[in-house]
This record gives structure tokens, sequence and C-alpha cells, in this order.
DNA sequence: CAAATAATGTTATAGTGTTTCATTATTTGT
DNA sequence: ACAAATAATGAAACACTATAACATTATTTG
């Protein structure tokens, strides 16, 4: 994924999805895990916006597209493309979206759009090195990191002051 | 409530809930927000430790106590508690806990013990700082802000060492 | 090729939260 | 004090999210 895409400013969309699928297929490969047809679709599925989208709206295309799926089918698809880091859950909204820091170990901090619903993922040293301090100055040891902010998007912003 | 309670250490947790209590009266007091039977004991519940509590549990409690609840019932008092500040609602556990700084505008940071269940708020001005700057340099502008850190507290740490 | 492992299919069910409309308390203005 | 308005609760049904359990089919490994 290249360096900072912002999703609220239209842009080549489907540059995203592909580096996407290209940057899962390349860690599936390193990692001898198996990107079957299934998770890549979800996969795919997920990438065609910046919003989130649900468990049962992924299911809901899949049975679309006369795939005969359940939902443990799209249940066990996110959990494998989360466990390699592919997908993020957003705990706050119960929804899915792609990942583009997939290959770095990070704390994803989720900056949610509550008008246009779009998600940018950020990842900054500040936060996560002062919530990793907090958490150590009371002996706690961190093991997954929640960072979800929702509000308004620039887009957003600049839509409502203009449009009362 | 007083300064820094630390969940994971016995103490007298009485304290908690009757310093909770009349705080909650009192804040409920001071905007003519009423605190009536069925809130106040959701909310005596919530505080019975430092575990949250899904609504569902809190549910369960009513029924036995012979209060004719239903969902609804509970969810109404829980978003009573939320929007007085009263009670914070953990994303990731879809669960509830009691709010010890329900009179500073703040936001909480949580860390979730996974062993004990316990949680600690902080409510550190780095972090809070550090978010807010981040969301900023995107020109985003954030309403609610969600921090939750699952991982073990230093008690728990403590005796997975000694029992392996 | 057989055995082991991984992935998927299938059905049922558990857990979390909301909508809607009726009813009962409480507050407000006269 | 009383009628009207507002706030809170009761009650039933439903929508959404997620997992359990077991059978079947692919894929990999020896």
């Amino acid at each position: 994924m290249s360096a900072s895409a912002l999703p609220y400013r239209p842009h080549n969309h489907d540059a995203c999805v592909q580096d996407a699928l290209a940057d899962a297929r390349a860690i599936c490969q390193s990692r001898n895990a198996r990107l079957t047809p299934i998770r890549q679709r979800v996969l795919e599925l997920i990438w065609q916006s910046h919003k989130p989208l649900g468990a049962y709206d992924l299911l809901g295309v899949l049975t679309q597209e006369g795939h005969n799926a359940a939902p443990p089918t799209v249940y066990r698809a996110l959990d494998f493309l989360q466990q390699h880091g592919l997908v993020h859950r957003i705990a706050s909204l119960n929804a899915f979206i792609g990942c583009n820091h997939a290959r770095e170990r990070h704390t994803g901090m989720f900056l949610i759009c509550q008008e246009c619903r779009n998600v940018l993922e950020l990842a900054p040293a500040e936060v996560t090195d002062a919530v990793a301090q907090a958490a150590a100055g009371q002996g706690f040891l961190p093991t997954d990191t929640t960072i979800e902010v929702a509000g308004l998007c620039p887009r957003c912003q600049a839509e409502r002051a203009s449009t009362p």
C-alpha cells in the first residue's frame, strides 16, 4: 500500500484494491498461508471502499453472487484475514476494514467519519508510545490496543459549514 | 471518587460504591436529571466490582431480584448513565463499567486484564493530547474517542510468573 | 496412495441491541 | 388543585452480531 491514502478525497480506488490484493498474496505466500477464493473475495469486498463493512453485509454480497454462504463462512474468512493483519475489526462499529499497514507490526488508530462513514487508519508513534507509557506506568502489560476516534472528516466538516 | 483506585488490589470496595452513588446523586441533582430507582440500581450493580458487566448480566440480576425487566429497561438505564458520564461502555467487550471521573470531561483509557477481567480507567493527558494532535493533523474533528488496552494486570503477571 | 491436516458446508443456537406502541409517573403552567 | 405536556417505564416482537458442533470436501505430507 502506498504512503498515505486519503479515503475522504476522490482517488483511483482500483489501485487501492490492487495494491491490497498484491500485498495479501505476497504475505500469504511468504507464510505458507492459503489465500483461498473465499478469503480473497472477502478481502476484495472489504476493499471496495474505505467504509467498514459488517460481516452480514459481506454475507449478503456473497449470497447475491450465488455463493451458498452462511455466517461461519464469512467469520472464518475474516478471522484468517485478521490473523494475517490484512483487515482490522472496528469494535465500535462491529465492522471490518482493510489494513494499509499489513506488513508492519502496528497499533492502528482509526478516524471514523460519522457522516460519510469513511475510515482512515493511522499508526502515529506518539500515540502508540503514550499509550504504552501510560500502561507501563500501571505495571500493565498490553497485548491488544484499540484506538477509535469518531467524528467528522475534513470533507464533511466543509459540507456542514456550507449547508447548515 | 477518590484519586486512584487500583482495582487489582484488595480495597474497601464499599467505599467505591458509596462514593460513586454519592457522586451520581449530586450530579443528577445539579442537572435536574432523575436518578430513578432502576437507574440507581443498575449503577449500583455495575459498581459491585471493577469488572465490566454486560447488559444481559444486569438484566439477569434485575430479574432475579423480582423486577420484571426486559432488555430496553436495562439499555435505557445504561443510556441515561452514559449520557451523564456515570458509566462507560467498553466497545471491545460489549460491557459497561462505572466511571471514576464522572465530573471531569475526559477521554477514558481502559486497561483491561484478560485474566481477571478487572478494568482500570485512566485519562492520561499525554495520550489524549497525542490522539487529538494526530486527528488534527488530518483535519479530523473528533467527538468520541475509544481507547481500550487489553493485556495483563500486574497481579496476574505475577501469578503467571509464579505458577507457569 | 493412504493418512493427516486444513478448509468449507450446514444447521442450530447464543449473545447483543433496537423498534414500536401502550401505560404510568412526574412536571409545568394556569 | 387540575389539566396538559413531558418523562419514564412496561411489554412484545424483532434485528443484528457471532459462535458451536459436526459433517464433508480439499490439500498437503509421508
